[in-house]
DNA sequence: TCCTGTTGCTACGATTTCAGTAGCAAAAGA
DNA sequence: TCTTTTGCTACTGAAATCGTAGCAACAGGA
């Protein structure tokens, strides 16, 4: 069950009381380790352990809370192999891999 | 000055030693107001104020922290006429704007 | 010059979140 | 039955964030 309110479209969300979509969303991956474990399971589902340890060892209780904020913002769900992305999520995390292009030109333009 | 790490592509950061572009790039979006500052900042410039209270009045001490990180992270710039996005920074910030795209399909599918 | 307002920040205590470890109940093998 | 694995809760201390106050520098205006 999670602690923290979780950020709805059409709702006001930390920070915004317009109910934007994108501010639901701004804040919900503002958050730390949202979008680390929606990069985790981009691939296959993990059980609550391996997604643990992919993450570097985070602290259970705030994965145990993320996962919550994640499944009820419907981005992913526990099936029997463990947790793993839903059809949102995987949409999610195609638009995010576009970012890693980019972080690689980043890269290229810091260094 | 930021007080905090800032992650750069290249090095390690929080809950990764692999020094991925895009672990830095999730250690910083995963930080509270980074995101929201880089939306506020997708038009034109702001001054600190106009800044802060675009971002629902944000604490103007995390304000400037996280000014701080998006400075070193080549994102934003200090103009004249306040901060603004610099060349990195508006690419990011229109790769970004696809999720706003999703992000109202989500909002559909979530209600 | 003095007064007033704006701007960019710093300081500080209170609150919230996160980290790190320990451990337990249920399920799954062996 | 005995042992592991799994999913998760509890707890304590550390760190991040919030919220407010306020200050120095600068820009008019009178």
């Amino acid at each position: 069950m999670a602690k923290t309110k979780i950020p709805t479209p059409g709702k006001p969300v930390r920070g915004s009381e317009s109910g934007k979509p994108v501010m639901a969303l701004i804040d919900l991956m503002g958050r730390r380790w949202i979008l680390r474990i929606l990069w985790e399971l981009r691939g296959e589902p993990l059980t609550f352990r391996a997604l643990q340890e992919a993450c570097g060892g985070v602290s259970p209780s705030v994965l145990n809370g993320r996962l919550g904020d994640l499944r009820e913002a419907a981005l992913i769900e526990a099936t029997g192999d463990g947790y793993g992305l839903t059809a949102m999520g995987r949409e999610l995390g195609k638009e995010f891999e576009a970012l890693t292009h980019w972080a690689e030109k980043w890269a290229k333009v810091l260094k």
